[in-house]
DNA sequence: GAGTTTGAAACT
DNA sequence: CAGTTTCAAACTC
């Protein structure tokens, strides 16, 4: 703050001792780099390294390519992964092993091991981090330890979890000790499984299970769909449409690695839907389990009991590389204290890039997600409190492991990881989390997280900080951006850190997510550094957002190649003015560029690259202006972002292949018409359900719900592909301008818990016009709610299919303040930079925004918030049928709450989430059987309440 | 590696 | 708000 708005062009001045002794390589070693190479926009490829996260900074990265950084740490995460458990392998042959060992007798082993097997793919990377965090302890039974600890979260509130759990906990508890004690046994039964396979030729079983599990996955509402793409997405193998999913291990897995690494950001999207994913998992593992078992029989396999041990020995055995992850993980924040949290967040970075996206976005937000479910750790109760709804078992089942982890995520790291999801940022934030130094501890770190996470943090201390993290990440990181520089003033952020810092559990968790990420990552994230690219900034000091380092929060390392630089940790101050001033001008400067709209299923083929990422999903904010390019270079930020060219670019012969300008409007087309439809339908619902306040409570304060949504963006995003969509869908989800991390969590916690379902059916229905709606509901309370909303978590979808995941009435009061709280603060916060968004966009092109996708950007964005906010609905949105934006903003007069108040949003937003959830179903039918499923969950939750 | 092209950011 | 300039990345050679 020394620095006025002039000192940036101090370091113009002065000189730029820039680099100052600062030891760049601490700085970018410092976990700070790690998380900002992550949430860089900055090129993924080398990013990593150094890059620290701006005091104040968002967590812009969403929009940044760093995302892409994925690519090439992809393959690093992928290692991860893969040595985690070799554990992939492993996991196969796990897999494969339990199909085998699927005998009728097991089912329910077979149905943890399935779980364990899907979890722990995705754990292996995720638990990791988790697991270091939270405990090492958690050992063995990484998914079922997850589960476990997902079933204890729960309590008595999922009754998936417990349905889920108890077989799983149990039959995996069992199985893990039995496991351990036969792992050498393990080995050789492996060898023996093998062997048994091909004798017995279980290509017909395990087809079987297979489509067994696929079916169940299919049939399962949205969030199988969701996971499923997400996995997809994350393999690249991704089926085209949802389910590709059917290896949950690998896929998950990988997923979560590519995720981490590239597809971060298309997975984090997809990462909320993993986590409902997971629940549906869980639950479907349960089933397909039975299934398979069935199968099996049928099939005539016999699984002797070797094969259960192989079977139980390949458990244990992913479970030890878990452990030995988590411990590698625990032992980098034992030992550098949470620091490495970077490595994660490069994974992540790497993985959606950032993320978001993407870190691996979507295994970063798997990761997050799974830490909040994590909320086994006593912070993480809370959370798992809140999270329930969303991690209730169901994401338990799947995901357990990676939302175990999460659970000790808590917030601050969750936020931070999240803002860092694309990278190393998390590790910053990690470090700052527990140094509790957001305030003063490293300004590096600090920086990092910037004001958003601190915001984010503040409101989830004020939350009770358990809730909030990852939540509060996406919230964070769309919050970032915008508060970035203003608000990131370090005070608040050590209040807000330090409580929710403090909890170790949580910190660690979150740390440990990221370090899942990191810790896999680490290793890519080494890669991501040397890889990263970096700044070549010469005349600007890097104090500009011709910076990519600076305008993606992160500061310069030595990977860069920037003269003059300030925006180096010792300029802190300079960074943070110029980055205010930016702002100032334009308070979505620093909001990711790409946002995701729906998810849209993980159409996207090629995660890795990203290049088949699907581009519906996920819009430029502004759009492009090319004009000679025609959006097939990088010189297209649509292109660049791996995301396709909508209304709102400006560009001339767009052949942009991820999607050109004139698609989008059929989106919006569909939108409105489906929104009219879902405006009649929810009307009703709406008004029934908003008398249910309790509701609304839970889901915007669900902070669960929160995570999980912008994680379902991000994933939806490019996947793998885009690192900048990644980013952006992420950072956009997080972004502060999305609002969606404060929305998210309405939208999603209260909706999803609710609605998950409905959210799901939104979601895959239209993923657009869902969006749309969605956001429209969203925005009018929260602003970002709309994301939430539309995020997957709706999808999470207790299997219960109850809102009853909400946590506690008490929980949820908490929680309901702590988001009030957050929200006003946020609100406050972001109200201006929402609304200035809004005006950005909306401003800039309120027309075009309104018809275009602008409607749905500016839903996104966070122009929603303010029109729900001031009502001034855009046109657009009201066109877009949400029906929400019409009643909400407007009519009920409720505006001046919605934008006011948090409570008052909050109220709103629950209505229009509720709204939305039953308004969904009629929707969905259109869009896809999932979505019906969702909705039925949803209709359910709503109706129950 | 140098130079050119490109489009965003910044400025007027 | 439009036009121009500046800037750094992307691209080409």
């Amino acid at each position: 703050m020394d620095s006025s708005p002039e000192q940036p062009s101090k370091p113009n001045n002065s000189t730029h001792s820039p680099p100052l002794p600062i030891p760049p390589l601490q700085v970018q070693e410092s976990p700070v780099f790690s998380y900002i190479s992550n949430l860089s926009p900055i090129k993924p490829d080398k990013a990593a390294l150094g890059s620290q996260g701006f005091p104040g900074i968002n967590s812009p990265p969403l929009v940044f390519r760093s995302p892409h950084i994925n690519p090439k740490s992809q393959p690093s995460f992928l290692k991860r992964p893969q040595s985690a458990g070799s554990s992939d392998a492993g996991l196969s042959e796990q897999n494969e092993s339990c199909k085998d060992t699927l005998t009728v007798a097991e089912e329910s082993r077979v149905s943890s091991c399935h779980l364990s097997s899907r979890l722990r793919s995705c754990p292996q990377k995720e638990f990791i981090d988790d697991s270091k965090p939270e405990k090492a302890s958690s050992p063995p039974v990484c998914g079922n330890d997850y589960l476990t600890d997902i079933v204890n979260m729960d309590g008595g509130d999922s009754d998936s979890s417990a349905n889920l759990t108890p077989k799983s906990s149990d039959d995996v508890s069992q199985s893990q000790h039995e496991l351990l004690d036969s792992k050498e046994s393990a080995e050789n039964t492996e060898d023996e499984d093998d062997t048994r396979r091909e004798e017995m030729k279980m290509g017909a079983a395990s087809v079987t299970l297979e489509q067994a599990e696929e079916y169940n996955l299919k049939d399962s509402p949205s969030d199988l769909k969701s996971v499923v793409p997400d996995q997809n997405s994350g393999d690249g193998n991704g089926p085209p449409d949802l389910h590709p999913r059917v290896e949950p291990d690998k896929s998950v897995g990988h997923a979560l690695e590519n995720q981490s690494g590239g597809h971060s950001m298309a997975e984090n999207a997809g990462s909320g839907h993993v986590f409902e994913v997971g629940c549906n998992l869980l639950s479907e593992s349960l089933q397909v389990a039975q299934d398979c078992g069935r199968s099996l029989e049928n099939a005539g396999v016999q699984c002797t009991e070797s094969l259960e041990n192989k079977v139980h020995g390949h458990c244990a055995q992913i479970v030890q590389h878990q452990h030995g992850i988590s411990r590698r993980c625990l032992q980098f924040e034992d030992t550098q204290g949470k620091i490495i949290p970077n490595s994660g967040y490069q994974n992540s970075s790497g993985s959606v890039g950032y993320p978001r996206s993407p870190a691996s976005p979507a295994g970063s937000e798997v990761l997050e997600s799974a830490s909040l479910n994590k909320p086994a750790s006593p912070s993480n109760r809370l959370l798992a409190n809140m999270t329930p709804p969303f991690f209730s078992p169901q994401t338990s089942g799947n995901y357990n492991s990676k939302l175990p982890k999460r659970s000790g995520i808590g917030l601050h790291l969750n936020s931070i990881v999240n803002s860092m999801q694309m990278g190393s940022g998390a590790k910053v934030s990690m470090r700052s989390a527990e140094r509790g130094s957001f305030n003063g501890l490293g300004k590096k770190s600090m920086s990092i997280t910037g004001s958003s996470l601190r915001h984010n943090f503040s409101t989830s201390a004020n939350v009770e900080g358990v809730p909030i993290s990852d939540e509060s990440r996406h919230n964070e990181h769309a919050s970032d951006a915008a508060n970035s520089a203003s608000t990131l003033s370090p005070c608040s952020m050590k209040p807000l850190y330090e409580p929710v810092v403090l909890k170790p559990i949580e910190l660690q968790p979150n740390s440990s997510n990221k370090r899942m990420c990191t810790s896999e990552t680490s290793d890519s994230f080494v890669d991501f550094g040397h890889g990263c690219k970096r700044c070549n900034c010469k005349k600007t000091k890097c104090l500009k957002l011709y910076c990519d380092c600076f305008a993606a929060g992160i500061y310069c390392a030595e990977p860069c190649a920037c003269q003059g630089c300030f925006n180096r940790p010792e300029y802190e101050d300079t960074v943070l003015e110029t980055r205010q001033q930016i702002e100032s001008r334009n308070p979505l400067a620093f909001a990711p560029k790409i946002i995701q709209h729906l998810t849209e299923p993980p159409t996207n083929v090629c995660a890795e690259d990203g290049s088949h990422f699907t581009p519906s999903s996920a819009r430029h904010k502004r759009g492009c202006n090319c004009k000679k390019s025609k959006c097939l270079k990088k010189y297209c930020e649509c292109y660049q972002a791996n995301v396709g060219c909508s209304d709102g670019c400006r560009c001339e012969a767009c052949e942009n292949v991820y999607g050109q300008k004139g698609e989008f409007g059929m989106i919006k087309d569909l939108i409105s018409k489906h929104g009219e439809k879902l405006d009649s339908s929810f009307g009703t619902t709406l008004e029934s359900v908003a008398s249910k306040d309790g509701l609304l409570h839970n889901e915007l304060y669900n902070p669960h719900s929160l995570t999980p949504l912008t994680p379902a963006f991000q994933c939806s995003d490019h996947g793998k592909g885009a690192p900048k969509a990644w980013l952006s869908s992420g950072g956009y989800l997080q972004s502060p301008e999305s609002c969606l991390t404060y929305l998210a969590p309405y939208g999603m916690s209260p909706g999803q818990a609710g609605n998950p379902d409905t959210h799901n059916m939104i979601i895959e229905a239209n993923t657009g016009i869902m969006d749309l709606v969605s956001f429209g509901q969203g925005i009018g309370y929260g602003n970002g709610h709309t994301v939430n909303q539309l995020s997957p978590r709706c999808e999470v979808p207790r299997n219960d299919g109850r809102l009853a995941d909400l946590p506690d009435p008490q929980d949820w009061e908490n929680t309901s303040r702590a988001q009030t709280y957050a929200n006003h603060q946020v609100s406050s916060a972001n109200s201006l930079r929402w609304r200035r968004s809004s005006t950005h966009f909306d401003g800039t092109k309120p027309d075009e925004a309104a018809d275009f996708d602008g409607g749905l950007y500016s839903i996104l964005d966070d122009d929603t918030p303010e029109i729900l906010k001031e009502t001034p609905m855009p046109p657009n949105a009201i066109k877009v049928s949400s029906p929400n934006k019409k009643r909400v903003s407007p009519p009920h007069g409720q505006g001046t709450e919605l934008g006011s108040s948090s409570s008052a949003g909050l109220r709103t937003g629950r209505k229009f989430i509720l709204q939305a959830v039953p308004s969904f179903p009629p929707l969905t039918p259109c869009i896809d059987s999932k979505g019906a499923t969702g909705m039925n969950n949803s209709q359910k939750s709503s109706s129950g309440k």
